[in-house]
RNA sequence: GCCCCGGUAGCCCAGCGGUAGAGGCCAUGGAUUCAAAACCCAUUCAGCGUCGGUUCGAAUCCGACCCGGGGCACCA
């Protein structure tokens, strides 16, 4: 041991007793194991394992963040922003009087975790598990006090049992209309069987329906084909979004607008798959009006509607011209029906094939045809074009109008023009009913269109005068838009749409009607990860579920787990699942009821957003083995009452990147578990908080790589590394930006309380802002000041006495419990920050032992903040146990306010003098006393005044003639 | 193109009709030290993105525009 660092520093040997990173590494871990083995944050529940002593007397609060990925990376500054001010909150109101349920378990399943096993050549449930034990690591040193015992990881099979059981559920439900709301499908097979309600017949999509023959007529596939249109978990063959790139299928909700996955942004291409889809879209409407009461940021609000997309029209049939064939539209604006002068099916609309004709009507302009000889030809070839086309290509070539002329006329049912009929693909087969009625006078589209293809143009609003626009979509009065039996001219758009939608539905020609956006949830994957559907299928390829006595159906341990992936550009391949090639656990002989036979595994998985579309309700009862969660427990800490009318988690601290995705699922299973009357709560988070992003600087060398952020330096102005100029620009943190900051760092030189101050003092919550490592000793000052108005620098005595303060100490300190009380409850943390560091700023100020009456409740205030240092001055206070349970002090009204305030007397506005007056004086007495000051007398010099303005105490305005 | 959110000292941010500044960083000066770091004390720095309007009074309310960030985007 070298000399150097064996003698005690000058400064150690001054102030051995001083905070430093040593004192409050030494403290924090300390505390952190204090809490474990006090089990201090063990939220008690009504009844069951977790059940405390007593009654529950108090309110409770139920406090969430989204919870993580086990990433392999580790964590950086940024991760735990969401977790610091969700454990600030909690601590507060468990110091405010609420029984604080707080945990925090791991999103474990999906692609993340399974790419990073690909990439590390691991099992995915080896890396994940190690991945999440560092995780828990890095937070427990923050001393996030959570209840560790309702933690779990969706990757649990005494998890994913349930997130099995509540898709079979779901797949034993249907949505009753009429009741709105999802039943038992039990209840509708018996409503088939007894004839309370009749079979439908011929509109299965799936092969073979009951064609309206009784139920008892019925073959078992033939009934499975009927309960598939109505089960709210269902199989189906339809067009999906298949990237080839990350080798799966994918929801609607995790393509971007550009055509590309959201995780990876390889392109995805449409191809018809058999798949696992959620009848989300029964819910629209609810989960459209139930966002209304929910307190939530209008941002994510407007985000869901708008996915949700509910649009209010008609829906029109136009009869084809020599057919019996019918095509039906749907239409937001009914009332432009006679200037339909076109009409426009999607290139996978089914009724194409069946309208074209054998060859080109007279007449056909050459560029309808597309140069092809018939129109089927030209249909074909269009319909190619579209279909080799990624959802990439179609969004660069902008909109650009392509199509081709079907051959075939319908007719415009009020007007009895005969109007040609289009394919093309600026029309969605996915959206309405993959049809149009074209209105270029009214429609920019099909303005656009009818100009490439030279087709009539009729306005039937007119447009105001001088108008000189192309389409005109706004508001106006009808016009060119009467027959003999109907007239809309003059009559403005919402009349219009009246009128005409009352004449449709008279002839049965048209009903208005709503239409959605939404549309079902592609639920399965072709990965290893997730959880495996308990599905089996027989050997008519009849799906089963499986019994609840045979969940959780675990996944098989296998050789080769990693996705078959394939050249991301080409769409020509097909997905294969990697638990097919398991054909021991694929193949499997069961006993479902009716004796032992042979059945094939589904061997999809779930997408990992299944795991996360409920656990807010595991969290409450996690070590329950024959329910969900019990429902008493439920009730207690979700159930609606005042001000959450749909009930739900109190507060939830999540990024705003899952606006629509995680946030709608969880909201769609929060009513299905509801309807079925599993859970009281009709939503799963009532209140929901989006933290901004902790942002980074990232320097780039001349060629634009990143180089180390932590080893540029800055020369007035200008950023150099290595000696080379570096050029800045703020970014995201993260390894490949080498700019990442790690929370272990900063505890490692600062301490956890440090980094959670800081954290929390860089701005409001919901704001992004960069992170600047050299602004954080700031925070440390403050800890260290706080330190010595308590403790003795020298000696690590006590130094506080039972002297009262003076007056100016009280006020300030009733002033700052008073504010710091509202910014907590508020989520205002910097400024609860600088009102705390004002105190003691001041106390530091007027030197001095501090007064016991001033440090007790200073302590308290920063402890929801900085719980360990808290901890600790408490302790060395007198006290015994753990503050986390004792209220934080209340401020004396009286004392909130200030003994004198500065009253400013303007002349015009203009500031002429200052008075200093009580709180508490009457509006005609500070008037006088303005008019009094000489300051004031003197300015005026003699004008005359027209009018005085008292806002008593702070301002008298005198205003002059 | 449409819809949100935001532009206040060199930087991060308070203030959201009434004196432009709560807090922190940085910088500068002082104190301390044999010296330095740390700690302590003090100070400098903006007229509130731009232009109009409302008002006795506007950073704050209203309108238009500029800049930055986010979302949506052939949805009939």
């Amino acid at each position: 041991m070298s000399e150097t660092t064996s003698t005690p520093s000058a400064a150690e040997t001054a102030a051995p007793h001083r905070y430093t990173a040593e004192l409050a590494a030494e403290i924090e871990s300390r505390w952190q194991d204090f809490w474990e083995a006090d089990q201090t944050f063990a939220a008690p529940n009504p009844t069951g394992d977790l059940a405390g002593d007593g009654e529950l007397a108090k309110p409770k609060a139920f406090v969430m963040d989204m919870f993580p990925y086990p990433s392999g990376a580790g964590l950086h500054v940024g991760h735990p922003l969401g977790y610091i001010a969700t454990d600030v909150f909690a601590r507060f109101q468990r110091m405010t009087g609420h029984n604080v349920l707080h945990t925090l378990g791991f999103d474990a399943f999906g692609l993340p975790a399974e790419q990073y096993a690909v990439q590390t050549g691991t099992h995915p449930r080896t890396s994940t598990e190690a991945n999440i034990k560092n995780m828990q690591r890095q937070l427990r040193r923050l001393g996030l006090g959570h209840d560790t015992r309702r933690s779990f990881a969706t990757i649990d099979p005494d998890y994913y049992k349930w997130t099995q059981w509540i898709f079979l559920q779901i797949y034993n439900s249907w949505y009753d209309e009429e009741a709105d709301r999802a039943r038992p499908i039990s209840e509708l097979i018996a409503a088939f069987a007894d004839g309370s309600r009749p079979t439908p017949g011929g509109t299965s999509q799936a092969e073979g329906s009951g064609g309206g023959r009784p139920w008892a007529e019925l073959t078992v596939a033939e009934r499975e084909a009927v309960l598939g249109d109505y089960r709210l978990a269902y199989s189906s063959q339809s067009p999906v979004n298949w990237c080839p790139g990350l080798g799966t299928v994918l929801a609607n909700e995790e393509v971007t607008a550009d055509g590309r996955s959201e995780r990876g942004n390889f392109p995805v291409f449409k191809a018809n798959l058999r798949q696992w889809m959620m009848r989300i879209t029964a819910y629209a409407d609810r989960l459209l009006s139930d966002l209304d009461a929910l307190d939530w940021p209008e941002a994510i609000k407007l985000q869901q509607r708008n996915w949700i997309g509910r649009s209010e029209g008609a829906r029109v049939d136009f009869a084809m011209d020599g057919r019996d064939e019918k095509i039906t539209v749907f239409t937001t604006r009914p009332d432009t029906l006679f200037g339909a002068t076109y009409m426009v099916l999607a290139p996978e609309h089914p009724l194409i094939d069946t309208v074209v004709p054998a060859t080109w009507p007279e007449g056909t302009r050459e560029a309808w045809t597309g140069g092809a000889n018939t129109p089927a030809e030209a249909v074909e070839a269009y319909r190619k074009q579209a279909a080799a086309k990624s959802d990439v290509e179609r969004q660069t070539e902008g909109k650009n109008k392509t199509g081709v002329f079907s051959g075939a006329y319908a007719v415009n049912p009020v007007n009895g023009e005969k109007i040609p009929v289009f394919v093309a693909d600026y029309v969605l087969m996915g959206y309405g009913t993959g049809a149009i009625m074209a209105v270029p006078g009214q429609d920019e589209r099909d303005w656009e269109f009818a100009t490439v293809f030279e087709l009539p143009i009729v306005r039937t609003v007119q447009p105001p005068e001088g108008w000189e626009g192309e389409a005109y979509t706004g508001q106006g009065p009808a016009i060119n838009s009467a027959n003999d039996e109907i007239d809309l001219n003059g009559l403005d758009v919402a009349e219009a749409k009246r009128r005409i939608i009352a004449y449709l539905e008279e002839r049965g020609i048209g009903e208005g009607t709503v239409n959605f956006r939404l549309r079902d949830w592609l639920f399965s994957r072709q990965r290893y990860w997730g959880e495996p559907f308990p599905i089996v299928y027989d050997e008519d390829g009849v799906a089963h579920a499986l019994p609840e006595s045979m969940l959780p159906l675990e996944l098989p341990e296998v050789e080769d787990y990693s996705p078959r992936t394939f050249d991301p550009d080409d769409a020509d391949t097909e997905p294969e699942t990697p638990l097919s090639r398991n054909e021991d656990w694929v193949n499997v002989e069961l006993d479902l009821g009716d004796g032992v036979k042979r059945y094939r595994r589904e061997t999809n998985t779930m997408p990992n957003w299944a795991g996360s579309c409920w656990y807010e309700l595991r969290y409450l009862d996690p070590h329950n083995d024959q329910r969900l969660v019990d429902p008493e427990i439920e009730q207690y800490w979700m159930g609606p009452r005042e001000g959450q009318p749909h009930g739900g988690v109190d507060l939830y601290v999540g990024g705003a990147e899952h606006a629509v995705l995680h946030l709608l699922y969880a909201r769609f299973w929060s009513k299905v578990l509801h309807d079925l009357g599993y859970v009281s709560s009709v939503e799963p988070f009532h209140k929901l908080f989006n933290q901004g992003m902790i942002q980074a600087y990232v320097y780039r060398d001349s060629r634009g790589f990143p180089v180390p952020a932590a080893e540029v330096e800055e020369l007035g102005g200008q950023y150099r590394w290595q000696g080379q100029p570096v050029k800045r620009e703020l970014g995201k943190m993260g390894k490949s930006l080498k700019n990442a900051v790690t929370p272990d760092e900063i505890c490692a030189e600062y301490g956890a309380d440090t980094l959670r101050l800081y954290e929390m003092a860089m701005g409001p919550l919901d704001v992004s802002r960069p992170w600047d490592t050299r602004a954080v000793v700031g925070q440390y000052r403050l800890l260290q000041r706080l330190w010595r108005n308590v403790v003795d620098e020298t000696t690590g005595e006590v130094t506080v006495t039972d002297a009262e303060p003076d007056e100016a100490t009280l006020r300030a300190l009733h002033k700052t419990i008073d504010g710091v009380r509202g910014d907590l409850a508020g989520l205002r943390f910097n400024t609860a920050i600088a009102k705390i560091t004002e105190l003691n700023n001041h106390l530091t100020k007027a030197g001095g032992p501090v007064p016991r009456s001033v440090a007790e409740p200073l302590v308290l205030l920063i402890a929801p903040l900085a719980p360990h240092i808290a901890e600790e001055l408490w302790r060395r206070l007198g006290h015994t146990g753990s503050l986390a349970h004792t209220d934080l002090p209340v401020a004396d009204p009286a004392l909130v306010q200030d003994e004198s305030v500065t009253c400013v007397v303007q002349i015009k506005g203009k500031v002429k003098a200052r008075l200093e007056v009580p709180p508490t004086i009457a509006d005609a007495d500070l008037e006088a006393q303005a008019l009094a000051d000489p300051a004031v007398v003197a300015a005026l010099g003699g004008a005359d005044i027209r009018k005085v303005i008292v806002r008593a105490p702070k301002l008298v305005n005198i205003v002059t003639g």
